[in-house]
DNA sequence: GAGTTGGTCGCC
DNA sequence: GCGACCAACTCG
């Protein structure tokens, strides 16, 4: 039985540290019987009661807030868009990322079901208005007012008019999401109508005729898009044709389904070996018992992790349960969905970067509905709104990109776990190289820890050598080659063998420098430099995408010796050209990838032999099984150890593991070439022997003897101001707060400048805070938040990051 | 003295 | 995030 709903405590779509709290508005008669929590609301607030979105938590008949109370406007939802557990999920969210509950709960929701905000002007005097206001306005009473467009003179106008009562000011909040509707046309004659029409056409009416013949042929409702591209006619032809009553337009609402659209043979399970059954075995039986265990899955490149990952989601699904499995944006490529979807069919909503606002408003809706009970998606898709959760996956657990690094800063391993502990269902993390943490844990004994030694049918791990650079560079006339992969690259060419070059993209720069004077071209706006852009002959700045011509001469000498140094794939590009003239090569980097399905398209090419070479970043490193590749060749290794991250052995190390784990997958057998300046360093050579524990157990050791993770937390606070003295103030007045209130046991590491200082005109500070156990940490944190309100008016921003993975 | 500009406050 | 409000300032 539902109380009354009289009241409802509302959190409004205002994103600010003041108003991150819930508030309570009344409930009309009308709609006490339909509203429920977890149901979107709009709401006036704020003095001028403008119009905005917000997000029902709790309805109920006794009013706890003293003051006077606001009507809810309208209800947006007929039905919740969050269910209980997102409720309950949202406040732990905020509270551990110390982030705003409203941005928590927007999380969750797909983009389209966000509200957009607009602005209208109605006209309620309209004799007393200058001209100019009425011209505005013509034959309407309300216009759409977007204040950033409308000119100078007329802006003030107008907003003097409203000031004086000849104009209103409404607030309007759209629902950004639109049905996807496409036109579809039908005949409206008949058969012999339609052939006398057509016998009856001029003769030049062409395009007419086709398409009367062609409906006289085929008298079912079409959609007009496809018929337009089958008859190569335009638009035109069918307003015609219906002006002229022989065909009848109308819309119709089209279901979105990226799914459906891939055209997949169904698989059968696969035969297991001993160790992954072991596996599947153990994960089952506590999807069974119901328990929210949490295993580490480690199995080296090749052992067959995705099997096992597909049969233990085909016990839950014969459970009558769901699962939600996890994978990196770039490993979520055709081949790995298709087997996938070969598997479970249409019951499989897949959620990531390359669908439209609308396809992943479709996706989402068939999970809530039901109709989907497999979901494969990236980070976001932990939210996935699956009920009766029988497992959750997560493959490659190490990724970083499962961090989000913008508000709210949560990583989906823990959402995860939160999920799992509701739903009581089992977590399981997989990785060829896991992070140290889940490595730790599972040592421990915090995690089940499962192991796939072996990979399937035992293939060998491709051979892989380490170029010493620092010889090699000199030899040849290509700073970027050595003469042993220029060979091998040749070999592979002649045998008509795919090669994989890896340019590894962190601390990657081709920047501008004066030979003479040593000048380098800055960005005006961030401290750092310029990138060279091969393809807009322009120097760009990568954080606030400033862009500029490229200079001839120094700006600063006026020598004509500038030129641009460092490696980018635009340069390498050049340089293959240049050493191999014949061979066909695809450049996958930022720059072509940034068009939806760029990046699809790059691999689908390459995987039907278009191309000889494909050259890129990082990106090429995951999930790609391409059997006619041999060779993966890896031209600089080591930009990631040179910078100031505890973290960077950990990331060279996974990143040449899962580089050497793409060579040779099938019959032929494959070489890694690694380029390198640091050829002792023990993350190359042991990636070279792809020995993990050995890996692990050193940097375990380094980690313990330098206090990082996983032995201690860490927390980075970050003040930035527009003012560089005002952000260091903040940040030393933060750490003179922790100073106190942290045990002795912890440290505080800064506070300093950022690396790069300056971003888009603004100046950050940070300092880290490890600690073993700090049991007001948490409190104090979200005090400082709280406090530095204030300071935000100013342009003064703290902001928290709980284990960051990037501390520069 | 009306009208603009800038900073601060509080939102149920 | 944004309008209301107040105080300072500006200009004929």
């Amino acid at each position: 039985m539902l109380a009354i709903a009289q009241y409802a405590e509302v959190i409004v779509d205002v994103p600010t540290m003041q108003t991150n709290q819930p508030y309570t508005y009344k409930v009309k008669h009308n709609f006490e019987n339909e509203l429920s929590p977890g149901m979107r609301v709009i709401v006036p607030f704020g003095r001028g009661s403008r119009l905005v979105q917000g997000f029902v938590m709790r309805v109920f008949s006794q009013a706890s807030f003293a003051g006077e109370l606001k009507e809810i406007e309208a209800l947006t939802d007929l039905e919740p868009v969050l269910d209980a557990e997102a409720l309950a999920l949202g406040p732990w969210l905020a509270q551990t990322t110390f982030s705003f509950l409203i941005s928590c709960l927007q999380v969750m929701i797909p983009s389209a079901l966000r509200a957009k905000y607009s602005k209208e002007l109605e006209l309620t005097n309209k004799f007393n208005v200058p001209e100019a206001v009425r011209a505005f306005f013509g034959a309407h009473t309300k216009k759409l007012f977007d204040e950033q467009k409308v000119a100078e003179p007329l802006r003030s106008q107008l907003l003097t008019a409203r000031r004086t009562g000849m104009l209103k000011l409404n607030y309007v909040v759209n629902d950004r999401l639109q049905a996807k509707q496409v036109s579809f046309i039908k005949a409206a004659l008949d058969k012999a109508e339609l052939e006398q029409a057509v016998s009856k056409l001029r003769a030049n009416a062409r395009n007419l005729h086709t398409l009367l013949t062609y409906l006289s042929q085929h008298p079912q409702a079409m959609q007009q898009g496809l018929l337009e591209k089958k008859l190569a006619l335009s638009p035109e032809t069918f307003r015609n044709a219906e002006k002229k009553g022989w065909i009848t337009r109308f819309k119709q609402v089209q279901y979105r389904n990226p799914v459906r659209q891939l055209n997949v043979k169904r698989t059968v399970p696969r035969h297991l070996t001993p160790a992954q059954a072991a596996a599947v075995a153990a994960v089952i039986a506590q999807i069974d018992q119901q328990q929210p265990t949490t295993f580490l899955l480690e199995g080296v490149t090749g052992s067959g992790k995705t099997e096992v990952y597909l049969q233990i989601i085909a016990h839950a699904l014969a459970q009558k349960k769901t699962a939600l499995m996890l994978v990196p944006e770039i490993s979520l490529t055709p081949q790995m969905v298709k087997r996938v979807v070969g598997r479970f069919g249409t019951q499989v909503a897949l959620l990531h970067s390359g669908l439209s606002d609308g396809e992943r408003f479709d996706e989402w809706r068939r999970i809530k509905e039901g109709q989907a009970t497999v979901v494969v998606g990236a980070r976001s898709a932990v939210f996935a709104p699956l009920k009766r959760l029988g497992v959750i996956i997560i493959d490659e657990e190490h990724e970083s990109s499962y961090k989000q690094e913008k508000m709210p800063r949560y990583h989906a391993r823990d959402v995860a776990k939160w999920r799992a502990d509701f739903h009581s269902c089992p977590v399981v993390l997989g990785s060829a190289t896991p992070s140290l943490e889940s490595r730790a844990r599972a040592q421990k004994g915090v995690y089940r820890w499962l192991k796939l030694p072996q990979r399937i049918n035992n293939k060998p791990l491709p051979q892989v050598s380490l170029i010493d650079m620092r010889q090699e560079a000199k030899k040849t006339r290509f700073p970027d080659f050595s003469q042993a992969l220029i060979d091998a690259v040749e070999i592979r060419l002649a045998k008509k063998e795919q090669v994989i070059l890896m340019l590894n993209r962190r601390g990657y720069s081709s920047f501008m420098m004066c030979r003479d004077c040593g000048y380098v071209l800055n960005c005006p706006n961030c401290d750092i430099s310029l990138t060279f852009h091969l393809d807009t002959h322009s120097m760009k700045c990568h954080y606030c995408g400033h862009e500029e011509a490229i200079p001839h001469v120094c700006p600063s000498c006026g020598s004509r010796q500038i030129r641009y140094y460092g490696t980018g794939t635009q340069k390498v590009e050049q340089e293959l050209t240049q050493l191999f003239p014949q061979a066909r090569i695809l450049r996958m980097d930022v720059d072509t990838t940034k068009r939806k399905g760029a990046h699809a398209r790059i691999l689908r090419e390459f995987g039907e032999r278009k191309a000889d070479i494909l050259l890129g970043t990082q990106m090429i490193a995951k999930g790609l099984d391409y059997p006619d590749v041999t060779l993966v060749g890896v031209l600089n290794a080591d930009t990631a150890l040179g910078l100031a991250d505890f973290r960077a052995s950990e990331r060279t190390f996974q990143l040449l593991t899962q580089v050497s784990g793409r060579a040779g997958r099938a019959q032929k057998e494959g070489k890694v070439i690694i380029q390198t300046y640091n050829p002792e360093h023990y993350a190359l050579l042991l990636a070279q022997k792809q020995d993990y524990e050995q890996f692990f157990m050193r940097e375990m050791d380094i980690r313990h003897r330098g206090g990082y993770p996983p032995y201690y937390f860490t927390i980075q606070v970050t003040a930035s101001a527009p003012a560089e003295s005002q952000a260091a103030k903040k940040i030393f007045e933060t750490y003179k707060t922790l100073k106190t209130a942290l045990s002795s046991s912890a440290v505080i590491l800064g506070p300093t400048p950022k690396a790069i200082m300056r971003i888009n005109k603004r100046y950050y500070y940070q300092l880290i805070i490890k600690y073993k156990k700090e049991p007001g940490l948490a409190a104090c944190l979200s005090e400082l938040l709280q406090k530095s309100q204030r300071s935000e008016r100013t342009g003064v921003l703290l902001t928290i990051d709980r284990e960051p993975l990037n501390f520069i």
